[in-house]
Formats: structure tokens, C-alpha cells, sequence
DNA sequence: AGCCAGGCTCTCG
DNA sequence: CGAGAGCATGGC
């Protein structure tokens, strides 16, 4: 079997376990798959399927990845490769500024401190990906949309197959804008989403441009994705923040965000979205790192509560 | 069993 | 316009 492994050095401090701790299934191919410590997919490179796996191989303070690719590899695709892991790992985000802000407050410095070097990864391997992802996930609880998803990614997906296991890539736009409406439905997408999908993925397929978001202003993305049917406020804000890495946005009327910030400051009594978008403003250009934080905090919160014994 | 889950669109008044 | 119904399915 050939292969070719690198290493990558994240900022410090980064915990890759904490990472993938939250909002993923080890399960359910998204097409990722975190489990046992180890991240695996397969990526388009270029005209080549490639499976890759990445494990830490340092600690906190001196954070350190090991990639994989089960394959030969150019200079050029080693490069590629590494840093489409470094931008979907969020490896170059710096979190010292965002921790004095947090050390402010009491509650924020709780958090900081048990979550110490969790860094959001990115939603998808391309902004299509993230943004079909994120359309899946509307209304439904996750635990739903990762079964959903999981579905499209097996039926839709390209595979390979390294030592008996599955690594799955997510569906080309190509795939799904000529995917049969009742294929959709058996992933159990609702007909609405099955539209929704097949027309985004259409639109991208046809050429319409993606990587021109990553050039425009927040709002301008907003106005943009909102033209796409399916896709409204709440999509196009946590695109913006969890597929494009806008930090400083924030998802006020998203139902996790409401929990955790009525969970931390309103003593549980869950607040309506635009009061939680008011409340929010205090945290500045924090606010998308903060709600980060508040929601795994509070989804710690609730993993513990689970392991309690009666 | 029935209601809710990280919404969105369409319809109706 | 603002409110309300419908959507699919898994979990509790």
C-alpha cells in the first residue's frame, strides 16, 4: 500500500480531540468520520480520490498533526492537501486574543478554561459541500440530519476502499443536480429539501461561482445565498460562520445558540432569537467565538448529565 | 403515542 | 405584510 504522511503544526494551544468532540457523528460518514482519535476521509485532488486520515501526534501546548494520504503524492498535491487540512481544521486561527477577551468575564473564563484549545472546524472539504450540509440540518435535530446526511454520502458519494475500511467523499455538485428525486427521498430528505438541493447543486454545476464569497462582505454573502430557494437567514449565517470562518457573525435565531446563552444567562428560560441577538452584541467581535464556546460548554453540560448514573 | 427537533416556503387574511 | 400550516424522521 503506498502512502505518503506529513506532519502540520497548528497554532498553540489546539486540542484536535476536543475538536471533534462536538456536532459530528462517529457514525455516520459526513463524509468525515472522527472515532477512536483518529479523522479520516477521502478528498477530490485534482482527478484523484484521495484517503487520508489525520491523528494528533502532539499535545496542547505543542500541538502537532499527522496526515496521511494512502497514495503517492506530487509536491503539488502534498501542498494542496495540506492546506485544505490546515483551513478545514482551522489550524492558523490564533485563540490568545479571544481568551484574554473571555478571561473578562466569569462565566467566559470558566468555559475558556474547560475547553481549553477547542478551535470550530470548518463545515465541509468546499463551500458546496458545507452549504448542502447546512441545508440538511435546517429544522431537524442533528442527530436526525448526520443519519440524513450520512445517506446522501454513501448513496451519492465517491468511495475507496484502504484495509476493509469505507472513506467516503461528498457528492459533486454534478452528482446531486442530476440525482433522481426519489433517490433523494429514500436518503430521507423531504421534498422540499430534495429541491432545494438539486437546484443549489444544479446552479453550481453550471458553473455558478462559490469561491467568490470567500471576497465578499458578510452581508453581501447573506444577500447573495438567500436567493437560492432553501436557503434563508439562519443558512446563510451559519455558512457564513462555520463553512466561511467569519468569526464575528453570529446565528442568533439558531435554536442551539438560544439554549446556550439562555442556559448561561437567563437561568434556562429559553429567550427568543432577537433577544439573544441584543444580548449577544456585548461580546463584539468575539461573538461567533463565545457562542462556540457557550454551545459546547452547555453540550458538555449535557454529556455529563447523560453518564450519571440515575 | 405524540411532540419536538440548530427552518423555509407558500398560502391566506 | 404577519401568522400559520406542512414537511420527514429519529428520539424521548
Amino acid at each position: 500500500m503506498e502512502k505518503t504522511s506529513f506532519e502540520l503544526a497548528p497554532v498553540p494551544p489546539y486540542n484536535f480531540h476536543l475538536q471533534w468532540k462536538f456536532f459530528h457523528s462517529p457514525r455516520e460518514p459526513q463524509p468525515e468520520i472522527y472515532c477512536n482519535g483518529l479523522w479520516k476521509r477521502a478528498f477530490k485532488l485534482g482527478n484523484t480520490l484521495l484517503p487520508v486520515t489525520v491523528a494528533s501526534t502532539g499535545t496542547v501546548e505543542k500541538p502537532k498533526l499527522t496526515v496521511t494520504a494512502f497514495s503517492q503524492l506530487s509536491a503539488e498535491q502534498k501542498k494542496a492537501l495540506a492546506d485544505k487540512i490546515t483551513d478545514i481544521f482551522r489550524l492558523k486561527e490564533n485563540l490568545s486574543e479571544v481568551y484574554a477577551f473571555m478571561e473578562k468575564y466569569e462565566t467566559l473564563r470558566r468555559i475558556k478554561r474547560e475547553l481549553y484549545g477547542l478551535k470550530p472546524p470548518g463545515i465541509g472539504a468546499t463551500i458546496f459541500e458545507g452549504i448542502v450540509r447546512v441545508i440538511l440540518q435546517q429544522q431537524i435535530s442533528l442527530k436526525v440530519a448526520y443519519v440524513i446526511t450520512g445517506a446522501l454520502v454513501k448513496k451519492f458519494g465517491e468511495k475507496v476502499q484502504i484495509n476493509g475500511e469505507t472513506f467516503y467523499d461528498f457528492p459533486p455538485p454534478q452528482k446531486l443536480a442530476k440525482a433522481d428525486e426519489n433517490e433523494l427521498r429514500k436518503c430521507k430528505l423531504s421534498r422540499q429539501k430534495a429541491r432545494y438541493v438539486k437546484e443549489f447543486a444544479s446552479a453550481v454545476a453550471q458553473g455558478y461561482d462559490l469561491e467568490k464569497l470567500k471576497e465578499m462582505s458578510n452581508e453581501d454573502v447573506i444577500e447573495e445565498l438567500t436567493k437560492f430557494n432553501g436557503v434563508g437567514i439562519w443558512t446563510a449565517e451559519l455558512v457564513l460562520i462555520a463553512v466561511l470562518g467569519r468569526m464575528e457573525v453570529c446565528v442568533p435565531n439558531d435554536l442551539g445558540a438560544r439554549k446556550a446563552v439562555s442556559h448561561f444567562y437567563f437561568g434556562g428560560r429559553l429567550q427568543p432569537g432577537d433577544v439573544v441577538r441584543r444580548f449577544m452584541e456585548r461580546w463584539g467581535k468575539f461573538k461567533g467565538w463565545v457562542i462556540y464556546y457557550l454551545l459546547c460548554a452547555y453540550n458538555l453540560e449535557l454529556l455529563k448529565d447523560e453518564t450519571k448514573p440515575f
